[in-house]
DNA sequence: TGTACATCAGTGAACGCGCGTTCACTGATGTAC
DNA sequence: TGTACATCAGTGAACGCGCGTTCACTGATGTAC
């Protein structure tokens, strides 16, 4: 029978980490600061006082750094919808739960479109499906949609079942953050009103027929 | 009084007007074949047989281009939506509509991601309330709300005036088109169902309580 | 019709920049006897 | 406890690349007399 490795670390493997994570954060406020098109391995050097091939000890390359925020900036995401209270009605729930994902497109637009504008690691549509609340933004809207069909207040269509429902739900909060960080960026547009407005119209026409 | 000077062009101008004209369609086909990131001076020069210099005759630098072919994929994404069978019943001609714009972002990704990753030259919320289907993709939007409104199929709200419905209907199609051509791109499941899907579910929230 | 000149379109080479990555190296830290 | 050695983290300099833009220039075209 094995140890699991989880619980013996040491020294050196406590360093090594600590200095995965100076890089990590490094690279998260260059592109909170100055977009991902700052984003270098000389500027992340510079900021934790290396030289730029000192990371190549701690990532095979660049990529491997961009994947790694990505992945934490999903954590992220997952964070700001979680944080949205349960309990409400659902209609009002999953409302809040676009809201939340809008909320994190604008208060960290670099970061939302560093991991949203280069196509992701592949996933299939099963995987999609297993993932549940517990760690991913996709899988809360899935719960949701599933409890809002479960309660009867949504209704499942030919042709739109409750991963077909989740996926609209998403390019339509997706919508609404992308045209508000890139296209509209700017605009003096109300968009406070016009989101609501989208969220309860989409939310409207989930609804089951009287 | 003054002659408009519309009519007479000089053959200098026509030359002028050719290669201008040439500039643009290889830094297109750059574009569509290679990416935006593919778009350099030296790359376009290259494929009109020019020096990097001599297009310092024409734009003054790489984005002015940029922006001349941006404006080119706004018509190309009006033909689209432009060719939609306005005859059809207002859902289906909603829904064609947000069809068409997803098609457009399909088959010309690269150009849909140049235009719509970046900010757009601002415009003010009145400028595009006034623009009608003549031009613009938004217009063409916009004409198709009013005239759902009118017919009294779709129904305005408190705070979701017809403004705020196409700003609406526009994230909607965005969303989808986005989602497909960045972060779900490859992805092993039916889009075509789940555009279907969501454009209905928008479609039915938009519906005037019977 | 011929000639002198001005305008024009376009070039070649360079400027200065930043990029990701590699590689031979060094000095410090840890280890074995 | 001291010494010899191996491992390790990190460096400096360079490679090779591509970028947007500038500038002095040239050869052709057009114009005026």
């Amino acid at each position: 029978m094995e140890f699991t490795s989880v619980e013996n670390i040491s020294p050196k493997e406590r360093r090594q980490a600590r200095t995965r994570e100076a890089i990590l954060e490094a690279a998260r406020e260059i592109v909170s600061e100055a977009g991902a098109g700052a984003l270098s391995m000389r500027a992340i050097a510079q900021r934790i006082d290396y030289s730029p091939a000192g990371l190549y000890e701690y990532f095979d390359g660049k990529d491997e750094i961009i994947g790694a925020i990505c992945a934490e900036g999903g954590q992220q995401l997952f964070a700001y919808m979680n944080a949205v209270d349960k309990g409400q009605p659902i209609a009002d729930y999953l409302q809040a739960l676009g809201h939340a994902y809008i909320r994190f497109a604008t208060e960290q637009p670099d970061y939302f479109l560093l991991m949203f504008t280069s196509p992701a690691p592949l996933q299939s549509a099963e995987e999609m499906a297993v993932q549940s609340g517990e760690g991913s933004a996709f899988g809360i809207l899935l719960d949701a949609i599933r409890r809002g069909v479960a309660e009867g207040v949504f209704q499942q269509r030919a042709g739109f079942d409750v991963l077909t429902m989740t996926y609209a739900a998403w390019a339509m909060v997706h919508g609404l953050a992308m045209l508000r960080v890139t296209h509209l960026q700017g605009y003096p547009m109300d968009f406070e009103t016009g989101d609501l407005g989208a969220l309860a119209n989409f939310g409207r026409g989930l609804m089951a027929a009287h």
